[in-house]
DNA sequence: GGACGTGGGAGAGCAATGACCAACAGATCA
DNA sequence: TGATCTGTTGGTCATTGCTCTCCCACGTCC
């Protein structure tokens, strides 16, 4: 593999021609005319000494390092920032790039932000992706201009800059649809207390989603806490009152079902059989360890990074154009996953709405 | 802040002095004598045009490049590597340094590795930082020789590069401790099946621990499963039968401490009245989340990054040497966390051995 | 014997660093 | 008092590893 120490020059010397020769044998340049012996000499002599450019003094001569700098927020925090990273990785070391990480904290003055970019920009970066923790609208750094830069599970205050988010809307729906066409009227919501995008549109798409149904909204019917489990037990404890109860619960994340659940077992109901659940952000660790596996709305982080890098990509190398995507953000879809939170409901008609078999629970 | 299109030759007509004279002021080179006038109007000018040095040339030219290779496994299945790779992003950058990351797989194989490893070398690392999702043995790429190089949660066979581990001994003992010392003399332990450093180390300290407690061990009260929530549930519904019932549990880790909890619950105990836990890894997402919320040892994941780098720097720059740190392992602590899953046994006298009270659970 | 085709090399950057040199002042000296 | 010395200040130029635009040498053909 590659070593070191060993320079075109050396490889020139070792093939018997010039260094010029090396480089257009070895870039496979189409307008140099080497001859087929030469070119076989060349590329002998650079496998037998290892030879692999010196990336930086490419990137100097040709003015594109082939690197993209990656910007997130709490690296550590949540593990869905390891998935963007992954799909950003993966699809950049496919074309070529390599990745170049970069910590920020959602708490950082904007001029550490602009710092950050700073350092990027001196790396000579070709490209930027900035990744929020949790899908919001934030104002970029103003330095952020300087180059094609993508935003990945956020969105641009004054859309000068291109970005990617989830489709919480039909996420959202799907999940209520899950449990409409499992046969439940009365549906229940665990909302988030944060004023952020995610608590509007997944509101949004409950009632919307009922209203398509047909089934009426009440206010009373959805309750609000701040978005941890904690939150979740204290919330599934009002809104499972044995007076009002609903039949199913759509949870605004994964660990509110968490504390939900809790709620459930302290009121003597059992999961589905008594109350559904479904929850959103698919976290591997909750969703599929609770008891019965929470049925949820999965997050397409991977999918994000993914997608950011190849644009990202297309832009830096002039296939694409990143300003025709800025006004809107580019919207991924958030598949739900069947896992076994969810059945029939116990005491009701259960041919009056369904337009598909419970598949569970044949009859009581 | 920096602006990618001017260079240092720029600065150096706007303050009408050499472009040797900027390089001198800027880098405050020692033997360089410049009046202070000429230090003030380089100063000024950069800091108008809003210059910084590039990186990649200043890389060339000094055979330096300042940038750190960071290779992991898997860096999204588990949050563990979101901390490594924060603690080493933040002493890296401290220090002027960027982190390169390339993302690998435990499956992936010797060759794909050496290539890996290949293509930081290069980008011109100064040196790599290899990560494992897991702590255990492993052969390293054999290409890692050329540079500076330390192991991050993983020890290297050959024992040539230097590596930094969790004191998982020291971590176990503590949390086998923390049991005796809440007055339990019946201790029970749910271990993982894996052949892994962890399985055995984990055991012999928990033997150990009762050992140096004038405690008995028996064999029955340790019993294995793959090291999951249903594993761990498996394996606590055999422990925890009515017979030969522990008092409190040591778990492999909170996965497996999660499913105990089920088979507690199951078998109408409660916690931690009728039987204590503690889990090892601290997940947040797990231990704080569980309720009664889970004592627990903590990994020192950030720690681990944070030293690896620090070192490889320090070897880097000449300050230190890593052959001499390559043949044992350096051992971080893996301090525990106390939270509500333990307490005093029931039918035992609590004064016995008990040095502080239970912190648990003031309402119901 | 000029045009053309083929094979390959020379040399100028890219943006910085750093060893060494130059110019100029005032001081020192014979 | 002119020549040399010396300290201060700052510039020259080669160099890092590679790419890329010419350009050259050599045949061949008509």
């Amino acid at each position: 593999m590659t070593n070191r120490s060993v320079g075109i020059k050396d490889v020139a010397a070792a093939a018997g021609v010039s260094v010029t020769t090396v480089s257009h044998v070895l870039n496979d340049v189409a307008y140099a005319r080497v001859g087929a012996g030469t070119r076989e000499r060349v590329h002998e002599a650079a496998q037998r000494l290892g030879y692999g450019p010196n990336r930086l003094a490419q990137a100097l001569r040709t003015q594109r390092s082939g690197m993209i700098g990656f910007i997130s927020e709490e690296i550590a925090t949540t593990p869905h920032a390891g998935r963007i990273i992954l799909g950003a990785e993966e699809t950049a070391r496919a074309r070529g790039y390599n990745i170049m990480i970069i910590n920020s904290t959602s708490t950082s003055s904007q001029d550490s932000r602009e710092s950050d970019v700073a350092d990027l920009l001196d790396r000579q970066v070709d490209g930027i992706l900035y990744a929020t923790m949790y899908h919001r609208k934030l104002e970029v750094p103003k330095n952020l201009a300087a180059l094609p830069a993508v935003l990945v599970d956020s969105e641009d205050i004054s859309q000068t800059v291109s970005s990617v988010i989830p489709d919480e809307l039909g996420g959202a729906r799907s999940a209520v649809r899950t449990l409409i066409d499992a046969g439940h009227t009365r549906i229940g919501m665990l909302n988030n207390t944060d004023d952020v995008p995610a608590t509007h549109s997944r509101l949004k798409a409950f009632k919307d989603t009922l209203a398509d149904a047909g089934l009426p909204f009440h206010q009373e019917l959805v309750q609000s806490e701040h978005s941890e489990v904690p939150g979740g037990y204290q919330a599934a404890l009002r809104l499972l009152k044995p007076q009002s109860r609903p039949t199913a619960v759509f949870c605004y994340n994964d660990r509110m079902a968490m504390g939900a659940y809790r709620a459930a077992a302290e009121l003597g109901l059992k999961i589905p059989e008594d109350v559904s659940f479904v929850g959103f952000d698919n976290q591997q660790l909750i969703a599929e360890n609770l008891y019965p596996a929470l049925t949820t709305v999965a997050l397409p982080h991977y999918e994000m990074g993914a997608w950011a890098t190849e644009n990202l990509i297309d832009a830096i190398e002039g296939k694409a154009d990143l300003q025709l995507f800025a006004a809107h953000p580019t919207v991924l879809p958030c598949p739900l996953v069947l896992r076994d939170s969810v059945a029939a409901p116990k005491h009701e008609d259960p041919s009056s709405r369904a337009t598909r078999d419970s598949p569970t629970h044949a009859n009581t």
